[in-house]
DNA sequence: CATAATTGGACCGAAACAGTACTGTTTCCT
DNA sequence: AGGAAACAGTACTGTTTCGGTCCAATTATG
């Protein structure tokens, strides 16, 4: 229902309580700090680790840190980072689309992935953290609703 | 991944191939016209018909038209209709979050929602088919890209 | 050097989704 | 009036993905 996974969701909330922090956190502590089961926290941190949007310590004394600051991860880092490339259909570039030849709208959904790249590329985590997102999608909403096409939403 | 289901993108090839025709036009019909099986196509119009999308003609000579013209279904309306509602978080309005105490951003995703939401719906099903998308997302593509934050794409 | 703490990677069960098939109802043509 | 064509609704099955858990590798500390 073109909704991301909750481990996504998980990995936003992680991050933004870990950039409250200065020192490394480890996942024990994260869980507590944002009430999300420790062993997803975990595993999120993991996959943030890899994608090197957290950086890790291994070992006693351990933890996780933030690789940048706030204002520089975007929600649609985190959200390629856990649940891959952002691309809607299965038809993009390369892919394996049987009807390629008769669906006739060649490779149309490109733009409305840049589109949604886009939009999520625009808001930081820190947005999110303090509320400052509704500006900024000002700009974003404009061009699209006045006298636009039946929406239905 | 962020990626809607492959339903939706069999319902926008039909849907623009049915814009192509002025006729009502059957199932078995747009399946050949379109490459998409059979059984497949026959499900997607059924669930644009109940969604208002398509009127139905029952009996024979039957089968699908657009409700409305092509400029008029947005890519937002297809997706809610096949999908269900566009919203990337459970934890939306009323959700049950049982981390909304902790979290810290309340209703944040609400914006991302509605960004998400917005650049779906600037799209009409008329854009896929001409291919005049381009220059509306010049406006959209602008404000984020040039110095934004780190994207990672 | 031994121990404890912490990350790293692999594994498994559950749920959602895509696709298919079947039965019933409605309408046109003969 | 009878038969055929096409939509409407429901149910089922296979596959994929997601969410969660467990064990192995690594490092600071005493």
């Amino acid at each position: 229902m073109l909704k991301l996974s909750k481990l996504t969701d998980y990995a936003v909330v992680a991050l933004v309580r870990l950039g409250q922090k200065e020192e490394v956190t480890t996942s024990p502590v994260l869980s507590r700090s944002t009430g999300i089961p420790e062993p997803t926290v975990a595993k999120v941190l993991k996959i943030l680790a890899t994608q090197g949007i957290v950086t890790s310590q291994r070992g006693a004394r351990g933890g996780y840190r933030l690789a940048h600051p706030l204002e520089e991860i975007s929600i649609a880092t985190v959200i390629q980072a856990i649940d891959g490339p952002i691309s809607l259909t299965t038809c993009v570039d390369g892919g394996d689309c049987d009807a390629r030849s008769t669906c006739g709208l060649g490779g149309q959904w490109d733009m409305v992935n840049a589109a949604i790249r886009n939009a999520l590329s625009a808001i930081t985590l820190a947005d999110m953290k303090n509320h400052t997102v509704t500006d900024r999608l000002g700009g974003l909403r404009a061009p699209s609703m006045p006298g636009g096409p039946a929406a239905t939403a």
